[in-house]
Parts: structure tokens; sequence; C-alpha cells
DNA sequence: CGCTTCTTGCTGCGGCGCAACATTAAAATC
DNA sequence: GATTTTAATGTTGCGCCGCAGCAAGAAGCG
């Protein structure tokens, strides 16, 4: 689990334009795959949050396409429930924010989100042993857990060597 | 693990005016020993959130206080901040909402949330091994984590029984 | 082509969260 | 006790968040 999550931590020397490419090559696949439709609006917004690994807001998202017509709010979400609806977006909870899912991972999967509170960027790492064992824990106690979300915040290796 | 979530998940015929009127006393005396003032608004607020163990959001907390004197969003968000900084309130990032701490933890400590999506009852655990588990690995990942923020949706064992 | 279905646009609204400044109340100091 | 300092609350205002309800346009299908 220690190397998944590391090496999920988006290095700010990575090659990101390949990793962008990539999530939309995935993106196509996948809704290929499920008979769903990735259309422009849908792309352009998926683009906005593949330009980093930081979450946007909505309206950050509106800023970033708002080239001719900017778009209404109603559309960016429903673009992003569309997203997330098939694994391409997740939601941040605490930053009331979207980043690009990198992972490919399955629909359902729990996730464990490392956000560094000092560049902003958002890791995502399989949340493996520890969501299980929460899910069994909760289960334990009679409670039927959908799924957990797992937020850690805090400052990445990059940002602390500075 | 099991038996302390299961202990801490609020049955819904559990002698609540005697858990509101501890979880005041708690607060009275942590204040005391941190040398905080609880007053009156303070102290309402912490009422309101008292009065179940559903999380309110700020504007529900208002219709609440709404006696005579409708109090300003931004003065119950600043009880709030008070409440949350001594560990009387938690926030629930998922659903934009404050629950009263229960749980007489220490300020730092890791909290795990079990929300019932039925009652909508917020049950609070001590983290433990998992959320030990996560920093740990968190760390190895070179991720300095601050608190991690782990919330479970799902149904409840009283609610599922009906 | 006409129909159905999906997608997007438009209007409008309410909750959330806080900044900046003014006012009042409580502590601290003399 | 009067004054100064500090803390808490009130007032105004604003921007983001998220979606309901309805209308219009585009894509797939027989």
């Amino acid at each position: 689990m220690t190397n998944a999550l590391r090496a999920i931590f988006p290095s700010p020397d990575h090659d990101h334009e390949r990793c962008a490419s990539a999530a939309i090559a995935h993106a196509e696949a996948q809704c290929a795959a499920r008979a769903q439709r990735l259309t422009p609006m849908r792309r352009q917004v998926l683009q906005a949050l593949l330009s980093s690994h930081k979450p946007l807001g909505a309206y950050e998202i509106i800023d970033r396409l708002a080239q001719k017509t900017r778009p209404a709010p109603i559309t960016i979400y429903r673009a992003l429930d569309f997203l997330r609806e098939n694994g391409l977006v997740h939601r941040i909870e605490s930053r009331n924010a979207y980043v690009a899912c990198v992972h490919n991972h399955g629909g359902d999967d729990l996730v464990v989100f490392l956000i560094c509170e000092s560049c902003g960027a958002v890791g995502e790492a399989p949340g493996g042993a520890a969501a299980e064992a929460l899910k069994a824990s909760s289960r334990a106690a009679g409670f039927s857990p959908r799924s957990p979300l797992i937020e850690i915040a805090g400052i990445c290796s990059h940002c602390r060597k500075r």
C-alpha cells in the first residue's frame, strides 16, 4: 500500500501531457464500452479538470470553458454528474470541488484522497486494506456501509522539500 | 473497535436528555479548563445541535434559534468555529452540516463518522487502528497528514430492522 | 421521415460561507 | 471605579454551490 500511495501522488515533474491524454483515452474507451456518449461538453469539462491535479470548483470550470459562450452552472453540474457516474471524475467533499480520475479503478472501488494543502494537488490511492477494515468494522457494528469517504489533508513530499 | 462502533452509534431509545446534558456539562468543563468563554450564543448553538444526533446546516440552526431575534449566518458560523476549535462540534463534510460531539475525545483525535442515510443520525467512533494505518501509510508515501477525514454513509442497524 | 430519447440551454432560486466594518460587552490594568 | 484593551456579536454585502422546472436542439431508431 505504501508503494501504491507513493506511486500515485502526482509528481510536479511528471509527464502531464501524457497523463492527461491517457485519461482522455480511458474515458473514451470507458464510454464506448458502456454505450455512453462523451459529448463535446463533457469532454471539455473533463479536459479542464485534467489540466492539473488540483480540484476545481464548478464555477472555476465555467471560467476555463468561457471561450465564446459561458455555460451555465447547471450545464457543468450535469457534465460532472455524467463523468462521476462513469468513474471519470471524483468529488472532493471537503473542498466542494472535483478532480479528474487518473487511477482507472472500478466504479465502486474505495479510494483515498491525499490533498496537499500547499500546492493543492490531489493524489488518489487505492483504499485497499484500510478501507476494507473500516467497512468490516462498521458492518460488525450493525451498520451497512455504502462506501467510505476518506480524504487526508496534509503536505505532499514535493512541497515539503521546498 | 467493533464494540466501540456499536457502543457509539446513538440508539433511538437512548436517554437523550441525559446524553445532551452530559455534553453540555463537558463543554462547560472543557471551556473552563481552557479559559474559553461558553457564551449564551455559543451555548445555544451547541444545544440546537444537541437536540438530536442529526447534523444541522447553519441555516437550520438559525431557524431553531429564531425566537426573538434571528441571528445572522455569520454569527452562527462564528459560534461553530469556536465550538469546533474546542472539539465540541464536528463538521460533516459530505453534508455541509454540523453535529455536536458526544464522544469526549481529544481535540486532534481521529474520528470515523457513520452516517445513516435513512434516519440521518450520525455516529462517531474512534478512528483507532484504521485511521492510524492510513496516517502511517500516507506518511510512508512522503505525505505529511494533518488528520484524516473518514465518513461512512449507509444504513444503521435500527433503521435496517424496520 | 417521424418518433423517441438524450443532451443542452435558460430562468430562477435557496443554502452555504465568509469578508469588512461597526457596535457592544467583558477583562484587564491602573 | 474609571479607563483601556480585548473579545464577542451585529450589520451589510457578496460570491460560490447546487439544483428544480421547463424549453429547445441533437442523436439514434424503425
